[in-house]
DNA sequence: CCCAAATAGCACTAATTCGGTGCGGTTTTC
DNA sequence: GAAAACCGCACCGAATTAGTGCTATTTGGG
């Protein structure tokens, strides 16, 4: 349904929140007294982003999670692949490598290319957002530009990739 | 699960069909002997598009479906929307305007601001893309900029937004 | 004039996914 | 050695999705 999971949901509120607790580990008891969120699930959550090397874990009673690596260099799509698999925007793209690389609506499938392009744009579109700038977006650093001119570098890249008329 | 639906696959797939028969009403039947896709299911998807009037109808022996405006003016925002309601990135997104205007994580909630930012990015990207954009991407018109400007723009863009150091 | 072909509408079932939990085990600190 | 925390896996109920049944209505052609 083109919406992220709760799972995802609630690996990014407990990611973020570990983005200001910079190296030391954050229980999952911790998390769920600062939000109303369900503990098991968190638990499980951040179990899988430790199997991916997102988050380190520690055991034992002074034990919990902290970021693996530095919150400018984890980003959405990582979190997002982690928890819900990479995403294929149509059955489509999720079939052709597990199969013979054929979809079975090919070879006359007439939308999965320019499909192919569009699961291609929004994952670049993750791929490039930091936790960082998911926790702090006013802290982070905009490259060479001022930040006025991003939005409008990014509508007028839409534009120009396919302009409705309307 | 950041996924379309088959829903929107076939009404796509039929979509794009159509923009190759420009004027001319397409039935189901046809449809599906081009393609190998559920016959009553992609019916059902554009009676749907019918009533949100992306297509148009003709009943009767030689009726069937066309574009109900030009391929140029349909977005991809609009058939999705259409066939799976606009989408909502999280569910703190989809409550919103359903309760009190609150998402049960507030007013803690660390991430329902920089979600909102990707879920309008997403959202412009498909709204910026037209139905004839998906159907032949070669000839569509490309603005002020040749086509090879397009990617490393929306590349930037994305970099400036939040830029990972990885 | 009547039949075939097509859309219109609505309800319904089966399968998959998702959110959430149970339970026993291991590690670490105090 | 007890409490606190993570580890792993399996399981259930609810919601969503994919697909179908059935009947009515409209239209074109023999």
């Amino acid at each position: 349904m083109l919406q992220l999971t709760k799972r995802t949901e609630y690996g990014l509120i407990a990611l973020v929140h570990m983005v200001d607790r910079d190296g030391r580990f954050v229980s999952v008891r911790e998390i769920c007294e600062r939000y109303p969120v369900p503990r098991r699930l968190v638990a499980e959550v951040l179990k899988d982003l430790c199997r991916t090397e997102l988050v380190e874990s520690q055991r034992g009673a002074a034990g919990g999670y902290a970021l693996a690596r530095s919150a400018d260099s984890i980003t959405l799509g990582e979190v997002v692949a982690a928890l819900e698999g990479a995403p294929a925007l149509t059955s489509c793209e999720a079939l052709a490598p597990a199969r013979h690389g054929e979809c079975g609506v090919e070879p006359t499938c007439p939308i999965r290319s320019p499909i192919h392009k569009i699961r291609q744009r929004i994952w670049h579109l993750m791929e490039n957002t930091s936790l960082r700038s998911l926790a702090h977006p006013e802290s982070v650093s905009l490259g060479a530009a001022p930040p006025s001119t991003s939005f409008e570098l990014e509508l007028a890249s839409a534009s120009l990739a396919s302009p409705p008329l309307r």
